[in-house]
DNA sequence: AATGAATGAGGTTTCATTCAT
DNA sequence: AATGAATGAAACCTCATTCAT
């Protein structure tokens, strides 16, 4: 088994970089559209490139799946360290951080049915991800909590279990459905 | 395309509803053990029936899911008509109601992949179920409502929505991820 | 193996024989419409009988399409011989034999593709019924023959080819087919 | 749906177009042995290919028989073309045309059977290519017909019907039945 | 004798992955 | 490093035939 590109064993050079990227991408488009089943084929096809290449840049397609909820999971800590970064009354920038996070989602809900489908293989391919997403959320919480304004028993777990439901709701579409109020309803519930 | 024998047309010989038994059965297992993946060959060996019994039986892998989803409505629709016959604080006997549908629930987690895989279709295939089980929890809310107990703007969808966030957390196996807590966040969030 | 009823060993109930004309005509009628690939089932269903009962009575597929053959050369024996019994010019004669038996033919054009897939197999199924044809037929062709409006060289065994080639163009929709002129070609080819 | 390679889109990889050829012929090979009833995995076997890339190269199994269908009215036509090159009496050169594309078809009657089966819808499948060969062929006997040796009112379309007939005693194997004769029956009644 | 449910070998097709070019 | 053709193990489904009722 070849070194996968995702581990930086060396730079690479320029044009693979590029074909990672566009891989990705269209990765995501199609897994956005036709949902998990998507082949491999179709991938490469969005991408512009072989399917060999698809293979010599991700080992397998759930390792291409995998880079894809890592890669969402670092726009997840990227604005909670953003988050973290900015002023103002803390419950409120905390409510206002999931409410982001949610939009990015919902923006590619199929990478969701991803995360729920790896089920609980997801910790282990994303352990690191998870930790810089959890550093700062963490203290976003323990800010908003000793301002007395968070319930002081959630921990950041709750969070990410609490936010896997509202993520649950996107994908499904049952009647009278609608993720805003599921995440409100959370975020209601987290207040005082 | 043939009478399937969900649609009741006649009553079945002794033999064939013995069979169609041992399939749902059968699936359930399968479903509950590899999860959405299972194939139909492994339902039939399950069942100690041969394949094309199952097809005849459920014309296609979609609709063996429909029925066992549409049985587990009927379970919560039958928990719910008890919780409404009997006597107590309204809002206790909801929370009971919740706990209670939500072991079953997790009894085959499978399918609940399945609700969660057939997202927009499931209430296509799934009405007449869905509204059986709305009539009543709607009249224990409009207790526990009346009661002053539960936040009046709560609708039944709405349980349906968060319930559907904590069958999510029992297919996922998270850090920290534990069912019983979500259900409990959300037994609080409907309070007062 | 039981005794098939096609070979009369015992007189038939009035209602097998009633269900043994029922499946012969369903059979017919469905092979005419769907081709060789229609399913027992079907035949059962046109036939208003269970699939049993069309297995009782023939105990293969094959036999089932072997008697709807050997029917149709029954039809072809009576026809040659009334023209036997008909006054008249003698290759005038047999030239309407031919045109009346293809009309039988046209009648149900998939029984043809039968006796055409059947090949080489089918001369063993029908023996009787082919020299029950062939005996009268022998007898009209020497007396058009005697009268030196045929063709001396041609026998019976090649009537029954030049006829399966008419039988050809029936099932074929080609540009410019038609077997009623493939008919007279072959009658002209005949003649003197 | 792919790109079929009998499209000719683009020049085939070499071992494309090798593969393609050995598919086609272990395709001639197993119908010429087992009929159509023949499998796509005995095909592969025969062409020392896997059934993957007998579907890569002909999306389905009509289309396949739908190709040496096609190939097989090139080398009518072929051989049509240089009969029309030849010098000689134009019926006798016209007569052994027949007997030469005879031969071809009885190499493997099996695709003779798929000519029959494909029924009406053959012309749609083989348009060009049925153009090609009735070029040349009217051709040839406008000028056996000038000459006076053909029957005058024979058309191309006829020579098809005709020899769908010949064919079709090439599958057939009844008593006293040969295809020879009943082509020599055909090219006289073809003369004058 | 009739019924139709059950059987399961067999057929077509898909698709993640490998490998020759 | 890139390509896309090749692979073949599955997956799904059909249907001639058997067998319990």
């Amino acid at each position: 088994m070849t070194t996968t590109v995702t581990e930086h064993r060396r730079p690479l050079r320029a044009d693979a970089r590029r074909n990672h990227e566009r891989i990705l991408e269209g990765a995501r488009a199609v897994f956005a559209e036709y949902g998990l089943e998507a082949q491999i084929d179709d991938v490469a096809r969005r991408a512009g490139v072989g399917v060999g290449t698809v293979y010599r840049h991700f080992p397998t397609k759930e390792a291409l799946l995998g880079e894809l909820v890592r890669r969402k999971l670092r726009v997840f800590a990227e604005n909670a360290r953003e988050a973290l970064a900015r002023e103002g009354e803390p419950f409120g920038v905390f409510a206002d951080l999931l409410r982001r996070n949610a939009e990015v989602c919902v923006a590619d809900a199929a990478i969701q049915h991803a995360l729920m489908a790896f089920g609980q293989h997801i910790s282990m391919h994303a352990q690191v991800e998870l930790e810089e997403l959890n550093k700062p959320t963490a203290e976003l919480m323990a800010r908003a909590q000793r301002a007395g304004a968070m319930r002081p028993d959630v921990t950041v777990d709750d969070i990410s279990m609490l936010m896997c439901g509202v993520s649950a709701t996107m994908t499904q579409t049952g009647p009278g459905f609608d993720w805003h109020r599921h995440l409100e309803f959370v975020i209601d519930m987290l207040r005082r």
